[in-house]
DNA sequence: CCTGCACCTTGTCATCGTGACAAGGTCAAG
DNA sequence: CTTGACCTTGTCACGATGACAAGGTGCAGG
């Protein structure tokens, strides 16, 4: 072919942009989630080289780190968008984010009782256990019957 | 057809045996998830009756309670594997059922702490942010910024 | 210029436990 | 015989992620 248009993914990459591999890398979500990312409508498509190879922009890394961040915060995808519709709205009320906040705050604290419940149950009945050669056993006599 | 087999399903029933919707409703475990814990084998396959319907002892009722509480306990269904395994083995030591016990009890631990990080850095950020009509969140910008 | 390697593309399957639905068979009672 | 409740199997879905496969792209070294 003629006009020589260059490799386009280099030319990318001079002017500042990521392949996904390295917008993975500086902003912490994997490649295999910025493609799921992507799919499902959180993030828009990415731009493409001739190659079709995806290409991001410091902003959208900026986006993949906010998203990642939210993510270990335990934050759902669905909460996510959310959150980022409210980020990038300059004119958002930061009660909006805030009441978000606290609403996740609550669904931890819910799922932290739920463990500790049965941390708490099963730690009661392991101390009740001698745990032994002798097959007597609180633990699967508790299973096995209602009563307790 | 001659030889009239009767039902088998009523005959079965007034031998005391429970079709899958009566085994669950006794259990606790839908019906749904019986057939499930059959397919993964995690019991063995149901006896049938002419009519292919699946049909329940009072032991198989046991142990599909002994399994229900043990999901409430929040045992993997490997787990639970090893624990019918024990409880089923008359010679079994409760050392092992303890160390399996005790061994859930770090998973949840480990778990109940990643969710109180969670719980403890959101909330520190909610804190922060004064939730007016004001668009400035200290959540949604430690979202966006490393720094923090 | 060719080759090889690293990385990209898409797709599917698996995880774990559960829900929901669909299309068809069985059963019991009216 | 009809009706309705229940059973059978199968598939799709969730949530977020990993792993793998088969094929294309890009770049550097020979």
């Amino acid at each position: 072919m003629p006009g020589n248009e260059t490799t386009e993914l280099s030319r990318a990459r001079r002017r500042g942009f990521f392949n996904i591999g390295e917008a993975a890398a500086a902003s912490g979500v994997s490649a295999r989630m910025i493609r799921h990312y992507e799919r499902i409508g959180l993030i828009p498509p990415a731009n493409r080289t001739f190659g079709n190879y995806r290409i991001y922009s410091d902003n959208d890394v900026h986006t993949l780190r906010f998203i990642g961040r939210a993510r270990k915060l335990g934050f759902s995808v669905e909460q996510i968008e959310l959150l980022l519709s409210l980020w990038q709205d300059r004119n958002r009320s930061s009660a909006e984010a805030k009441r978000l906040a606290l609403e996740h705050v609550a669904e931890l604290e819910a799922k932290i009782r739920e463990l500790q419940g049965m941390r708490d149950a099963l730690k009661t009945l392991a101390d009740r256990c001698h745990g032994d050669d002798r097959p007597d056993c609180p633990i699967l006599e508790d299973l096995a019957d209602a009563s307790r």
